[in-house]
DNA sequence: GTCTATAATCGGATAGAC
DNA sequence: GTCTATCCGATTATAGAC
């Protein structure tokens, strides 16, 4: 799966990520964590304490490449409202779903509070990026001053996340991209064009 | 866990209802089913032909009550406008999530056709019953014409779904009213006031 | 660091007695 | 219809050899 000149243990996180992702965490075995990996059991458990601990790790680490991977969009080059259209609209696997978002559904996830802390952290941070980003388009008169920022950037992540839920559902990505038009079609509205 | 005047298949549907709301199908087992039911291994296996089965029978009863439940915001009094957000204002446990929606995050659900049709189904039923009534208050005049109701029911559908995943993140109801109030906002600026 | 051996429990069922 | 017995592989490790 992995080239060996990755060590074991970068491999195995790896591996976990993608594992959470595609299947959850009561979905996932250390076994099948090791077989994705090509390691065996004496190499994960010599360099983790156990499954939750090495989920602890893949957890963290998603959750830092997602806001990492955010924050390219949401410092990029345009107005605000551009920026955030340029979010909503970038490449995604949506059919994957997103990788922290879908651990909320994990009902061990939510009751291991710090499997969940990376991700409640996650969209804190991302509502109150586009929060920032809403306020700052208020301010250069892009939108409409009555909106309420936080509210709106709740909304704009619910739709993204809500989105990849449809789309799982009706296996196909047309329900992801028609919430995300609808959205931005209701920002438009309340753009004002310069 | 239930009252024996109950017949045994309907505790073990009815059970089964609960386990895959909380904790979805990979997360289930037959044991645990049983457990919840009051019910022995033999008479699980005389009513159903094993977990799927049983999983099938459970998921297509609550698809069915969402979209009984939804009808009635959606037919009540009011405003086409007036329903929507009765609709999206009432009462719901959200910290629980949606019992069709947390289905589309597991991976045996999805890699089912049998057991992921009623979750395509009732969204899709969903997002046309909300575009037709978009389409209502926009031939009354209550809501701008130039909203695309299919995008917007999307919109609307995905908020809830996307809230829900945000409140069990945060471990709060707050992002889910954050992101419902949010969409309203959006909304009532479409609003013509009557 | 990684391998193999061992083990208790669970998962998902089948078979036959009652 | 429900109960108990039985089954085989998976789960989630631990122990000790190499």
């Amino acid at each position: 799966m992995y080239s060996m000149r990755m060590d074991a243990s970068e491999r195995l996180i790896e591996s976990t990520q993608e594992l959470l992702w595609e299947r959850g965490y009561v979905g996932t075995s250390p076994k099948a964590i090791q077989q994705h990996a090509g390691a065996g059991q004496g190499s994960m458990y010599h360099h983790f304490a156990g499954k939750s601990d090495l989920a602890l790790v893949a957890v963290r680490r998603s959750a830092e490449q997602l806001r990492a991977l955010a924050e390219t969009q949401f410092s990029g080059p345009g107005t605000a409202i551009e920026r955030i259209s340029a979010y909503l609209l970038r490449e995604r696997e949506v059919l994957r779903g997103c990788r922290i978002g879908r651990l909320a559904q994990d009902p061990e996830v939510i009751a291991s509070p710090n499997l969940r802390q990376p991700l409640d952290e996650t969209f804190d941070w991302l509502r109150h990026r586009l929060a920032e980003l809403l306020a700052e388009g208020q301010a250069q008169d892009e939108l409409d001053g009555d909106l309420d920022p936080a509210d709106t950037a709740a909304t704009i992540l619910a739709v993204l996340q809500g989105g990849y839920v449809l789309a799982r559902a009706a296996d196909s990505v047309e329900p992801f991209n028609q919430a995300v038009n609808g959205v931005l079609g209701l920002l438009a509205a309340r753009t004002v064009s310069r």
